[in-house]
DNA sequence: TAGTGGTCTAGACCACTTT
DNA sequence: AAGTGGTCTAGACCACTAT
């Protein structure tokens, strides 16, 4: 019987957690099962490592917030496919998938009209004039990216819903119909975590990290066009830009 | 006697997870308790919010991992001050932070000198060729903010560290020492979770979602001069860019 | 019905800080 | 010595999926 064996349910304290140790073993697990591969039950797992079963699905936890698992409730937990690279750009990211050999889609979840509010200042409008909130779930080959909400001054592109597709592109619909150009953006990046909400829409875990882009558009003028918050799912997308000076 | 402590250790399940429950209470709480406040313990709060000490601890950790709460082992939980939101820019940290009001400052993790190996066709150099590491953490007011891992081909720049305070603005002493302007980039923006090593270094917990930044710099006759990957805390830092189209 | 992942409880020991 | 956050265990029930 060994030293730890003796100390029961206490842990050996390292400086490396346990949980992380069992992530390192299941990464060359995953490496050795493959892409799509089927995993083990986490009851399994814990037995076979080991450990408790909420210690390994810490583990766990950390390589489906990263991306390298993907787990479904009554089915099982399967290994991932790698994250997609995306540009960051003007244009929505439409062509962008296209390119890269996705198929983009969207899925429309509310359509509102709103007094603009704290939007007023960043659409240069008055806040008691309303703004088009459009929220939709942006999919790659039908499977849940990002939740996207852009909103419109009313007084603009108030009409924007008449005969158009909301699954379609609404950059590539705005510029078309009303003859607006794109032409600068300013764009906020940062870590958040999902809320239940959120996280159901995107088929996702609460707790699973985003990331948030809050653009501000205008067009050649100057004058703001939307502004967009999208949540894009930290496992299964990330960024790319170009920097000059 | 409720029903509820009828049934004892079973969670009333609702379509909210009660750990998120428990969350939205506290960020009451933090708003009265205001930035800078000490949090009552864990175990205190758990009883008067009527829950286990590990479900009261996955609502902190959440509001830990966005940046509204820091804890310290041995001391206490306190409520955090905002984010910093840093331009995402060519140039280093420096400027931008002095900027803002803050002090930029880095601590020298690591000064080595490797074979380029797999960096070499980002570099331009031969993977026989030799790379300078400097592996640095980035502060700003004397907290860790970001983990940044430099590697310049030793060829051009292997007198870097002659007399130079590696304390310093990278950029800086580059651009001044070698009459090099950093003319564009190509930088890569995702999500993942600290390790164990980087969370020490960076004074925060694992499992910490980071802002991941890979870039690559070159000259203005396009030769690159530097691949860099830089690991922000997520809950301390955001970043802001401008689109032109 | 059996099995899977998701959530919660209760209790323990650890490393660290303050008194 | 006492108190704090960090980690781990063992066991339970839930919602969902497949058979």
């Amino acid at each position: 019987m060994t030293v730890d064996a003796v100390r029961g349910g206490v842990p050996e304290h390292g400086r490396v957690p346990k949980y992380y140790t069992v992530k390192t073993q299941l990464q060359n697990l995953l490496a050795e099962l493959g892409e799509g591969a089927l995993l083990p039950a986490e009851r399994d797992l814990a037995a076979a490592y080991g450990v408790a079963r909420s210690t390994l699905r810490q583990a766990i936890s950390e390589l489906t917030m990263e991306g390298r698992l993907r787990a479904h409730r009554g089915r099982g937990t399967f290994v991932a496919s790698p994250k997609l690279i995306q540009p960051l750009s003007l244009s929505s990211y439409t062509e962008a998938l296209r390119e890269m050999g996705h198929v983009p889609s969207r899925r429309l979840i509310t359509e509102e009209r709103l007094p603009a509010g704290s939007l007023a200042g960043d659409l240069a409008i008055d806040p008691a004039d309303e703004v088009l909130h459009l929220e939709r779930v942006l999919l790659a080959d039908d499977e849940p990216l990002g939740l996207e909400s852009t909103y419109l001054p009313a007084g603009r592109f108030g009409d924007l819903m008449d005969g158009w597709d909301a699954t379609g592109s609404l950059y590539r619909h705005v510029a078309d119909r009303y003859q607006v150009r794109y032409a600068q953006a300013t764009e906020r990046i940062e870590t958040v975590l999902a809320s239940p909400r959120e996280a159901q829409l995107l088929n996702t875990n609460p707790a699973q990290p985003m990331l948030l882009m809050q653009r501000v558009s205008a067009d050649q003028d100057g004058v703001p066009i939307e502004r967009v918050r999208s949540l894009y799912r930290g496992d299964r997308i990330g960024f790319v830009t170009r920097l000059t000076g």
